[in-house]
RNA sequence: GGCCCAUUCGUCUAUCGGUUAGGACGCCAGAUUUUCAUUCUGGAAAGAGGGGUUCGAUUCCCCUAUGGGCUACCA
């Protein structure tokens, strides 16, 4: 069997949509599943739509997620199918062109946009194609000595494949199975602008495919109708025997409604659609990405993967080394998958509990850095592991466990209104005089001090319990009251009780 | 409009002719608990419609409907 290289393939128009990550992704997955290789190309065919940073954009969000490229853009080793950027393999595919030409199997076509646009408003379901090409200004019209001068005379022109009509063309799709078209519907595309010597996608994804030895084309669903114009440029050029398979992936839609996922979707409904965060040069807008609101890339790795794709067994969390084993096109889905934000959280939530307490720890300690709060190490991470399993995200950890590091400047009102009764302040001033007794102030001694208390007071657990935590805490939250008043210490524990008698003594 | 692709709980999906149609997210309820959350248990929730083929269709075929994609000198 052929070596197995497949590419990703992006236009630099803006950052890397997560559609596009998917499919980044599949491709990787697919390549390392069979010992194959991956490769990044650039396709700037279109030098109107280049967006400066894009490119850097792509390779540091690839990094980011953990798909390594091995060759081409942002990979290690420079590779020999040099370069990868389409706009700088502008000779490489004039000479093509020309094999096309002078074949008879393309010809050159000078209508300007504009004739084109009134072509369509004047014919209606215009298709530049075996039934029109004899009524506009092209090669096949012209007699050779016209398009000479024209050429000559530095007239613009575009260079179209001449479809032959009527003929069954067959994709064979690793997905889908085969799809037949009529060659009919399929209009004359262009392969080359004169205007930057630059060949259009389809002809410069053709040749570098082939010239890339390319041996699975993995892309979007948007690409299947295009797909038998691909088949026929192999045929074209003589390449059949050298296609690659193709397999069109479904498409990622928007949550709500309808149509595909799309750029403004994400701040429109609260939740990411980039990997990074983006600001758009030109606009300046800020899309905000995957990795700073607090994703694991391994999360989003996971979540992506599960998208238009499943094992066949009830196994939802994967690591990368376990998708590279697990996966295969046949189990791709066919249809469309909306994107469920909330499944996408779920996901971060595992990881988060999953992942080394160490490893959790060194990403709070950096959150209260930015805080000015500066801690103990071995202190964050018992503080981490009693919160992190109510948390989502590493700045969830700071809203469940804010009250070890500061005291509340403030009392929940529904909680006072619910947990502050009007004995609270004598029970807590008792608490206080019990309290200050303890000389082991360890979770374990002083719940059996207070516990022995309340019991022989006669007091009810709920009563004490919940007013001694609206003091230290502030609201009604938290881990075990005790666990928090180990960690934060016996002189905080009463400075706190105290404090907050006084306060909710004026408030109430 | 034309062409192509698709269609199982709200969402992601399993099922490759015979199942009480399974799982997960979310939702609801109960349990646990000193609070909130977690956790655990339970629950509601699906084969778009119509024809065939077959002893038997969610599964295969056709039609309709719906959704999506493409229809550029964009990718």
């Amino acid at each position: 069997m052929k070596k197995v290289r497949v590419r990703f393939a992006p236009s630099p128009t803006g950052p890397l949509h997560i559609g596009g990550v998917r499919t980044a992704l599949y491709n990787y997955l697919f390549a390392k599943k069979h010992g194959g290789e991956m490769l990044l190309r650039i396709e700037d065919t279109d030098s109107a739509r280049f967006v400066p940073g894009a490119e850097d954009y792509i390779v540091e969000a690839l990094q980011w997620l953990g798909i390594t490229i091995d060759e081409g853009i942002g990979a290690t080793k420079p590779g020999v199918h040099a370069p990868y950027r389409q706009s700088e393999r502008k000779t490489i595919y004039r000479q093509y062109v020309d094999q096309l030409l002078d074949a008879g199997l393309a010809y050159i076509a000078f209508d300007t946009p504009t004739e084109l646009e009134a072509k369509r408003a004047e014919i209606a379901n215009f298709q530049y194609d075996a039934r029109t090409r004899d009524l506009m200004v092209n090669s096949l019209t012209l007699d050779a000595d016209e398009v000479k001068r024209r050429i000559n005379n530095d007239e613009q022109y575009v260079v179209r494949i001449k479809i032959e009509p009527d003929r069954e063309i067959k994709v064979q799709d690793l997905i889908r199975g085969e799809v037949v078209i009529n060659s009919s519907v399929i209009d004359d595309k262009v392969l080359f602008k004169s205007a930057d010597e630059l060949p259009t996608y389809h002809m410069a994804n053709v040749v570098d495919d082939y010239l890339m030895e390319i041996s699975h084309v993995i892309r979007g669903e948007e690409w299947l109708p295009s797909a038998p114009l691909h088949v026929m440029l192999y045929e074209y050029l003589g390449w059949t025997d050298k296609m690659p398979q193709f397999a069109h992936l479904p498409l990622l839609l928007k949550p709500d409604g309808n149509g595909k996922l799309s750029k403004r979707d994400g701040d429109r409904l609260g939740f990411p659609v980039f990997p990074l965060n983006w600001q758009d040069p030109k606009s300046t807008d800020v899309f905000s990405g995957y990795r700073e609101a607090g994703y694991f890339p391994e999360a989003v790795v996971n979540f992506l993967a599960l998208l238009g794709w499943n094992s066949g067994t009830e196994q939802e969390i994967f690591s990368m080394e376990e998708l590279i084993d697990a996966f295969s096109l046949e189990r791709v889905s066919k249809s469309g998958a909306k994107f469920d934000f909330e499944k996408g959280k779920w996901f971060n939530h595992q990881y988060l509990q999953l992942k080394p307490l160490e490893e959790i720890t060194d990403l709070f300690q950096h959150v209260l850095v930015k805080k000015d709060i500066v801690e103990d190490w071995d202190k964050v991470k018992k503080i981490v592991s009693l919160v992190r399993e109510r948390a989502n995200f590493i700045n969830d950890l700071w809203e469940q466990s804010s009250f070890f590091f500061v005291a509340p400047e403030k009392y929940c009102e529904n909680a006072v209104k619910k947990r502050w009764k009007p004995d609270s302040p004598a029970h807590m001033l008792a608490l206080i005089e019990l309290l200050e007794k303890a000389d082991d102030f360890s979770a374990a001694n002083t719940e059996y001090l207070v516990k022995n208390w309340i019991e022989e007071k006669g007091l009810g657990m709920g009563v004490i319990m919940n007013a001694f935590r609206l003091c230290v805490v502030g609201e009604s939250k938290g881990p075990h009251m005790f666990d928090i008043t180990e960690i934060i210490g016996k002189e905080e524990t009463l400075a706190r009780l105290k404090r907050a008698i006084n306060e909710l003594r004026t408030t109430s």
